[in-house]
RNA sequence: GGAGAGAUGGCCGAGUCGGCUGAAGGCGCUCGCCUGCUAAGCGAGUGUGGGGUGAAAGCUCCACCGAGGGUUCGAAUCCCUCUCUCUCCGCCA
C-alpha cells in the first residue's frame, strides 16, 4: 500500500498512475476521510490530555484524603465524549484502510506506459528458436503419446485444469525442482526454505493479493486459511512485523511449493496442456532487501531466473512489463517468455518483481540502519526461478524428436539417473 | 478433543490492594571519557505509530505492555472473547 501522507501530497501523481494504469478509482473519498479523521483526532486527544490531567489531580486527591467526587463526575461526561469520537474514529479509520489497500504501487519511472502486453518493450533475448525439418507438436500431445501427462483422469479424479505426471514425466517435474533449487542454493546464494502450503488472510493481505484478489484464490471452508497461489506469500511474509538490521540484509530465499490459483475469469485461456493449472509447482525466488539496492538486486535475480533456461538451453525473451499490464503490488516486472515451437509463440515463465515498500508497508517488514535509531520500510522483490510445469513444457517442446521421444538436457540428466531420452515403453 | 500455564520495549526480565510505570533492573546498541592496543571501567543517550506547530532543527500532545471488546473519573494491572506458545492426557503421519 502507499504512504497515506504520499497521497495526500502528490495527489497529481497518484491520478496520473491510476490513468497509466488503466485504473478508474475516485480517490476523493480517501481525501475527506483524511481530513475528517484529522479534525476529530485534534479534537479528542485534547480531551484526553484534559483526562490525563485530572486523572492526576484525583489521584493526588485520594492520597491526601481530599474529596474528589465532583472532579470525578466531571470526568464522567468526558469520557463519554472521548469513547464517542473514538469510535467514530475507529469507523473513519476502517473506512481509510479499506481504501487505501485498493490502491495499486507508484510503477518506477522505467516502466513504460502502455496499454496491454503489447506495448510490453522487449529488453533481450537469449538463443534461438531450434529448427525442425518435421512440424513440432504441442507439449499435450507429447506428454500424452509418450504417457507421461495424463488429463482425463486427472479431471475425473478432480475436474479441469489439473494434471496426472506418469514415470519418467512425474520425475522430470522432480529433477527441474532439484535441479533449480541447486542452482539457486549453491550457485546463487540462496536459502532454502520449505514454507506451509497455506497461509492465513493477514499474509495475503501483506503480499497484496488481498482484499482486492480474492476470487483468484482458494480459501479452505469455515477457516482463515489459502491455498497458496505463489510461494511468494508465505516466504515474504517470513519477516513480517519484524525489525531487520540492515547488516543482515540483503535476504536471499528460495523456495519449491505448489501454488493454487482458482483461475477465475480466464475459463476460454488455454484449456489444454499444463500452461494454465489450478495446482502447479514453482520455484520462487525471494529478496528483502535495502532500498538503496533493490533495482539492483532486481536485476541480478531476473539473471538468477534467466540462468536456469541458460543451462537448460532453451530459446527465450526478456519484456518489460509496461504499466497496463503492471501487476497491482509491483513497481517494476520483467517477464521472462520462454520459447515454445509446438505453439509457435512465447509464453511467461517467470515473472520478477520490484515491489519497493509496497509490500513491507502492509506487512510491515522494516530495516533499521546501522547507528540509526530510526527504522524505515525493506524492500521486497521475488521472482519464479521458474514455474516448474511450463519449463516441462518447454523442455518437451523443444527437445521434442521426430520419432516422438524427448531428449533430456544434460544437465537434468543426473536428476534422472542419467537417462539421456524419454521414450515410449511398449 | 480434554486439563492446566503463559504472552511486557531490539533481547532477557520486574510490575505490590487498578492512580507520576512508556513502563524498574540487566543485556545489546550509539556518542563521549579513560587506559599504549583490546577487554574492563565511567558518563550520557537509546521503542513504535499518529496528530498539532514550524522553512527546518525542534517543541508539544495522543495512543500502544499478544489482538479485540468491557468495567472505571482512571487499566500492563480487574472481566469477557479470540490468537499464539508451553506442559500433561487422548488421537495420529
Amino acid at each position: 500500500m502507499l504512504d497515506l501522507k504520499y497521497v495526500r501530497d502528490h495527489m497529481d501523481q497518484v491520478q496520473q498512475m491510476l490513468r497509466n494504469r488503466k485504473l478508474d478509482m475516485d480517490l476523493t473519498r480517501l481525501v475527506r476521510l483524511d481530513a475528517n479523521r484529522r479534525r476529530i483526532l485534534v479534537e479528542v486527544e485534547e480531551l484526553k490530555r484534559q483526562r490525563n490531567v485530572a486523572s492526576e489531580e484525583i489521584s493526588l486527591a485520594k492520597r491526601e484524603k481530599r474529596d474528589a467526587s465532583r472532579l470525578i463526575e466531571d470526568m464522567k461526561d468526558v469520557a463519554q465524549r472521548i469513547k464517542a469520537m473514538d469510535q467514530e474514529l475507529a469507523v473513519i479509520e476502517e473506512r481509510m484502510n479499506d481504501e487505501l489497500l485498493l490502491i495499486p504501487n507508484m510503477p518506477h519511472e522505467s516502466v513504460v506506459v502502455g496499454g496491454d502486453e503489447k506495448d510490453n518493450p522487449v529488453i533481450k533475448t537469449w538463443g534461438s528458436p531450434p529448427a525442425f525439418d518435421f512440424a513440432p507438436r504441442n507439449h499435450w500431445d507429447i506428454g500424452e503419446s509418450l504417457g507421461i501427462l495424463d488429463f482425463e483422469r486427472a479431471a475425473k479424479m478432480t475436474g479441469a485444469r489439473f494434471a496426472l505426471y506418469w514415470g519418467q514425466g512425474a520425475a522430470l517435474e522432480r529433477a527441474l525442482i532439484n535441479f533449480m533449487l541447486d542452482v539457486h542454493v549453491r550457485q546463487h546464494g540462496y536459502t532454502e526454505v520449505l514454507p506451509p502450503f497455506m497461509v492465513n488472510s493477514s499474509s495475503l493481505v501483506g503480499t497484496g493479493q488481498l482484499p482486492k484478489f480474492k476470487e483468484d484464490l482458494f480459501k479452505l471452508e469455515g477457516r482463515d486459511y489459502y491455498l497458496i497461489p505463489t510461494a511468494e506469500v508465505p516466504v515474504t511474509n517470513i519477516h513480517m512485523n519484524e525489525v531487520l538490521e540492515e547488516e543482515d540484509l540483503p535476504k536471499y530465499y528460495t523456495a519449491y511449493t505448489p501454488c493454487f490459483r482458482s483461475e477465475a475469469g480466464s475459463y476460454g485461456k488455454d484449456t489444454r496442456g499444463l500452461i494454465r493449472q489450478h495446482q502447479f509447482n514453482k520455484v520462487e525466488l525471494v529478496k528483502i532487501v535495502s532500498p538503496d539496492t533493490s533495482y539492483q538486486e532486481l536485476e541480478n535475480l531476473l539473471l538468477n531466473a534467466e540462468t536456469i533456461l541458460q543451462k537448460l538451453n532453451i530459446h527465450y525473451r526478456v519484456v518489460s512489463l509496461c504499466t497496463g499490464d503492471l501487476g497491482f503490488s509491483s513497481a517494476k516486472t520483467y517477464d521472462i517468455e520462454v520459447w515454445l515451437p509446438g505453439q509457435n509463440t512465447y509464453r511467461e515463465i517467470s515473472s520478477c518483481s520490484n515491489f519497493e515498500d509496497f509490500q513491507a508497508r502492509r506487512a510491515n517488514i522494516r530495516l533499521r540502519r546501522k547507528g540509526k535509531s530510526k527504522t524505515e520500510l525493506a524492500h521486497t522483490i521475488n521472482g519464479s526461478g521458474l514455474a516448474v510445469g511450463r519449463t516441462l513444457v518447454a523442455v518437451l517442446e523443444n527437445f521434442q524428436q521426430q520419432d516422438g521421444s524427448v531428449l533430456i538436457p544434460p544437465v537434468l540428466q543426473p536428476y534422472l539417473g542419467n537417462v539421456e531420452r524419454i521414450e515410449t515403453i511398449h
